[in-house]
Order: C-alpha cells, then structure tokens, then sequence
DNA sequence: CGAGTTTGACCTGCGC
DNA sequence: GCGCAGGTCAAACTCG
C-alpha cells in the first residue's frame, strides 16, 4: 500500500506496476516507509537507516522491474541501466520526501507539545474545580480516597462511583504512583484516573464548563444522547450508564485461535448462549466474576466465514482490582476505547480523526458508523454490532483477502467515515499477520521512567526520540543488515513503529490505546510459537484455573524471537511467569495511561501520557 | 456440593 | 401495535 505510493511518486509508475510492487515487494517497502517516516530529526539515523535499507528496496526493484520490462519488451541491458535510473531517482524522492516528513513531524510534534500544555493548564483548572466540591461533599471523598483498590482499577467507561473518585482524589496520586510497589500496573491506571479527573464525562446532573461542552458535542456530534443510553440500558447498568453515556463503549477483539474462548486474565462466567441473526455461530454471553457487582460482560463469537477468528467483545467497567494478566487486555480495550471516543467525538485537527489515509499510509483505521452500516468492515466476519453501542475492534487476525491492507501487518487506516461525525462508529485497529511475526520484545516506556526488567529493549511511547524508538526495533529486529534475513518478521515491526510514530504524533490520546495494542502484539508475537504451545490460547476452564487469589507476575516476559506465530494472539495475557524461561527480552505490561472515555476536552486538549507520566 | 454451563423462556428496544 | 432480534434470567444439568 505504501509502496505503491512511494512509488509512484519516484517513478510515475502506471497502475500496473504499481500492483506488482505491492504484491511482491510489499515488505520491503515497508522498511522503507519506516525509514522515511522515522528519520526526521537527526541526520545519523537517517543515514543509518537509510543506507542498509535502500539495497532492500532496490533487491525488491531488481526483482520486479524485469517483469514490467518484459511487459514492455525492452531488452535486457536497457532494463538494467533503467533500473539504475529508477534506483537513483528513487533515492532522491526518497529523501525529498523524508524532508517533507521531517517537517511535518516537526509540525505535530510542536501540535503535541501545544496539547500537553493546554491539557496542563485545564488539568489544573479542573483541579481546583474539583477540590471545591471535594470540600462540599467531604464524607464521600474521604470515603473513596481511602480506597487503594481504585489505583488499579482500570477503566473502559466510568461509573459514578468513580467519577467521585477521580474528582476527590487530589494531584498526588500522580506522584506518588512512581513510588508505588506496583508502578508498572498502577502507573498507568492511576493515569487513567489522572485522565479521567480532566474528563469527568458522567456528570450530568453537575455540569462543569467541561461537561456541558461534552454534552453539546455528544448530542449534537455523535448522538451519544444520554436519553438514547438510558433507553437501553438495564437494570444492572442503570447506575453507571444514567450518568455515563460512554460507559456503553465496547471494545471487540479479533482473534485467530481454535479455542471456545480467549483468556484475557479475568474471570468469566457465561449466563448465555445466543444465535445471532446472520451468523450460525452461536454467541456467548459472559460476565465478569471477579468481583460479584462487576457489571463488565463480554461477548464472544465466532465468524461466521471463518470459524477460526474468534470476536471478543468487552463492555462495561470492572469496579474491582484487575490482575496484572487482565490489565494488560483490559488495557487494550480500555485505550481502543478511549481512542474510539475520543476520536470519533473529537471535531477535528491535530488529531487522528485529521489524518488521511494518505497520512497514515501504514496504517489503516477504520471507522464505520453503525448507524449506516452495521456490520464490522471486514467482510469475512458479519458480526454485528449493535447501533447503539460505539464498538472498536481490534483485529489481531491475519488479513483477509477483500482487506483493503493487502499484506499490510499493522494497520489502523483511517477511512472517510471518520471524517464524517458518525453517529455511532466503530473503530478497527487491524494489527495483522502477527502470527507471523514475532517481534522482538521490548519494555514500553511511557514514560521518563522505564519499567524495564530485563533491559534489553526499551520502546519508549513519551520522551524517548522517535530515532531511538525506531533504532532500537530495527536493531532487535534486524541485527543482521542482510536484506533477507526473514522477510515476515520485518514488516510488523517497521510497520508497527511507523504506526505507533504517526498516531503518537497524531494524537495523544491514540498514544495510549496503540501502546497498549502493540503491548498485545509484541506480547502475542513473542509468545507464539517455539515450542511453546501451552502460551497459545487457552480453553475457558483453563484460564479459569488462575486463580485470581494468587500472585500476578507483574512482569510478564516473553520470548523474543520465535520462529512461528501463535494461534491465538491474546494468549500472553495469562501468560504464568515460570513460562518466561528463555526470554532475550521481556515485556513488562504498563498500563497505557487510558483518558477514560472521551470528552470534548480531552479532545482539545489530548491528554499527554508525556505529562501525565 | 459448589461452581460453572446449558438452554428455553422472558424482557426490552427498535423498525415497520 | 406487532414482530424481530439482541440480551438476560434462571432452572436444570454437568463437572470436579
């Protein structure tokens, strides 16, 4: 996809050629995509980057350029001596345009810091709002001050309980959470909180500046009307979906594995069984038993076209401790979430919902708007989606053939409903071809601080330069400048980071759920194969084996190099520590620092992880 | 025997 | 108002 691009751009190719350079060349073009994209600020890298990469894509040339000069019919020694000319000028486009992408992540990258600042600034007004009514109502903040299990508590949506929370807990919290024993897990979650006190979006009945411009957008943007919500929600819900419209955000997690269901590390329990219209596959209906008032439930299914991918789907919020097994998925969904709602609910600019196919070029995001069409965008899975419920995916399967990705390993592409305030969308991340390509595992850095246990890799999402970010995966990755080392392997990383590079450029807010996406993929990477079967996806009962009494590894660590993938690409979530036995590197799961479900100021002023964190 | 699953009935929202 | 479909309930059943 971006080859074809790139090469248009360098050689005017017909659409001919531009098709054979997608299908046979594609991986290729990747590493050079990543290369311009990544190479923005500082001339070594480039340099380093550029240099072993660029024989790649002349290979991938020289590979292709005979077919289309057979089908020119031009001899051989005038096909060579063109390729040499297409090889320069390809060159010099090249770096043209890694000029013109210095620059425009130039521009984003002052947009972030323009963003972090406002969002400091509202962060510090909705502060003092909040301790004047943490003053009114002291007997509930003190309450739920005093309550340590809220630091772990992870979010897709927000209850009221919560809310109280988040506006009585002071600024502290953020503090003192780089002193906590649990840094790791309650880092992240404890920004969530952080974010959530900025975007206090369940309080209707006390509406701050904030609040009511949410309102305004919310009905007059998306039509998440709280009457609709209150229509539809039942009795377990009422109390957190009346005040909450975004609570009823769901998260669907495509998978690819042949077991009843995915262990995400918590604990179900199936109260049914449903055969969904369009689909013979029954759906599954399973709540959360960790904590009996839990009112988070999910919904798996299988697709009907390919009984293979099986569809997760998470609503609601645990109002309990999550393990550190259950953090790292519930992390994912919370951050696809937040991403889902704040960027479908966000106006414009400087955001994701700004970028263009064409920006993204790696990356494919979809947003389909339920209300229009109800099914998910890809064409082999018909599960659908209520219209209702704003509903993100993350696919974790391979592509299919009608995806629009092609080959494509990582794709959040961007489409022009995005652009088109849905009424109700659902988002894709489409995190493909995984299974094929164990990444090389590293430890997520949000921040200044490293939650890094193994030090071998460190894959900074804040304050690390994006030269390093990149530098440090292809090094993994790629030790070996060998143009073929292992050509499934480099494309999800180099696409991965270009992806994780432009959307964190993009929008912070997308920051936290592609940290947390490229968490699972690294984490389901590394886990696959090697000898490891029990890693893959694990039956119900098994995952339910795991007491959620014993300890959780707060570090979970994987296998960096294996040679096949995994069936199931959430099987790293229940992952037992003694499993990390031959690890080169580890992943430690930090929790994304997750805006709840999304304002109109976090819109505006897109929550930093960089600040927060 | 307790916990979890199955499954038919029931409830609710929505479209016509 | 009616029918459909999604979602939930709860008794019966299974399993360890």
């Amino acid at each position: 996809m971006e080859a074809v691009s790139l090469r248009k751009s360098c050689k005017g190719g017909g659409i001919k050629e531009e098709k054979r350079v997608e299908s046979s060349g594609n991986e290729e073009s990747f590493k050079e995509e990543i290369v311009l994209k990544f190479g923005n600020g500082r001339d070594d890298h480039e340099d380093h980057n550029l240099k072993p990469l660029s024989p790649n894509r002349n290979d991938n040339q020289m590979s292709v350029m005979p077919t289309m000069d057979r089908s020119s019919a031009e001899p051989n020694s005038r096909a060579s001596s063109s390729v040499q000319k297409d090889q320069d000028n390809q060159l010099e486009s090249a770096k043209a345009e890694m000029g013109e992408v210095r620059e425009e992540n130039k521009r984003l990258r002052m947009n972030l810091n323009r963003i972090i600042k406002e969002y400091q600034t509202l962060q510090m007004q909705f502060y003092d709002i909040a301790r004047q009514e943490s003053k009114e109502s002291t007997n509930t903040a003190r309450e739920e001050t005093e309550d340590p299990d809220q630091l772990v508590s992870l979010s897709l949506g927000r209850t009221s309980r919560d809310s109280k929370k988040d506006i009585v807990k002071p600024r502290k919290g953020k503090e003192d959470i780089q002193q906590d024993d649990k840094e790791g897990l309650a880092l992240g979650l404890h920004c969530d909180f952080d974010m959530s006190k900025t975007r206090p979006i369940e309080t209707p009945v006390k509406p701050s500046p904030e609040n009511s411009l949410e309102m305004k957008e919310e009905e007059a943007g998306e039509g998440w009307a709280p009457n609709k919500v209150l229509k539809t929600t039942r009795s377990e819900d009422d109390e957190v979906s009346q005040q909450n419209p975004a609570k009823k955000a769901r998260v669907s997690v495509r998978v690819r594995c042949d077991t009843p269901t995915m262990v995400d590390g918590c604990q179900w329990r199936k109260y049914g069984q449903k055969i969904a219209k369009g689909n013979p596959c029954p759906r599954a209906y399973y709540r959360c038993t960790v904590s009996p008032s839990c009112p988070v439930r999910k919904q798996v299914q299988r697709c009907a076209e390919d009984t293979s991918i099986l569809t997760t789907t998470y609503e609601g919020t645990h109002n309990h401790p999550l393990p550190i097994s259950a953090t790292a998925m519930a992390s994912t969904t919370s951050a696809a979430a937040s991403m889902l709602l704040s960027g479908s609910s966000t106006s414009s600019g400087g955001t994701i919902t700004s970028a263009t196919a064409a920006d993204f070029r790696g990356l494919n995001f979809y947003l389909s708007d339920h209300s229009k069409s109800k099914q998910f965008y890809l064409p082999n899975c018909s599960m659908s989606s209520s219209p209702s419920y704003p509903t993100i995916t993350l696919d974790l399967t391979t592509p299919t053939p009608s995806s629009s990705s092609s080959s494509s390993h990582f794709n959040i592409t961007s489409s022009s409903n995005f652009l088109s305030t849905p009424r109700y969308s659902s988002t894709n991340l489409n995190f493909s071809s995984f299974e094929s390509n164990p990444i090389p595992v590293g430890v997520l850095n949000y921040g200044s601080q490293t939650y890094n246990k193994n030090q071998v890799n460190s894959l900074s999402f804040a304050r690390q330069p994006q030269e390093n970010f990149y530098h440090t995966f292809m090094q993994k990755g790629n030790p070996n400048p060998n143009p073929n080392p292992n050509p499934p392997q480099q494309p999800l990383q180099t696409d991965a980071i270009a992806a994780a590079t432009k959307a964190i450029t993009s929008d912070p807010s997308f920051q936290s759920a592609l940290a947390a996406a490229l968490t699972s993929i690294i984490g389901a990477g590394g886990s696959g194969g090697g000898g490891n079967p029990g890693y893959q996806i694990e039956s119900n009962k098994v995952g339910q084996n795991s007491k959620f009494g014993e300890p959780f590894p707060l570090v979970s660590s994987f296998p960096s190099a294996t040679p096949n993938g995994i069936k199931c690409s959430s099987s790293y979530f229940n992952r037992p520590p003694s499993s990390a036995n031959s690890q080169p590197g580890s992943l430690m799961f930090l929790q994304p620092a997750l805006p709840p479900l999304s304002t109109s100021e976090g819109k505006s002023t897109s929550p930093s992880r960089d600040h927060v964190l």
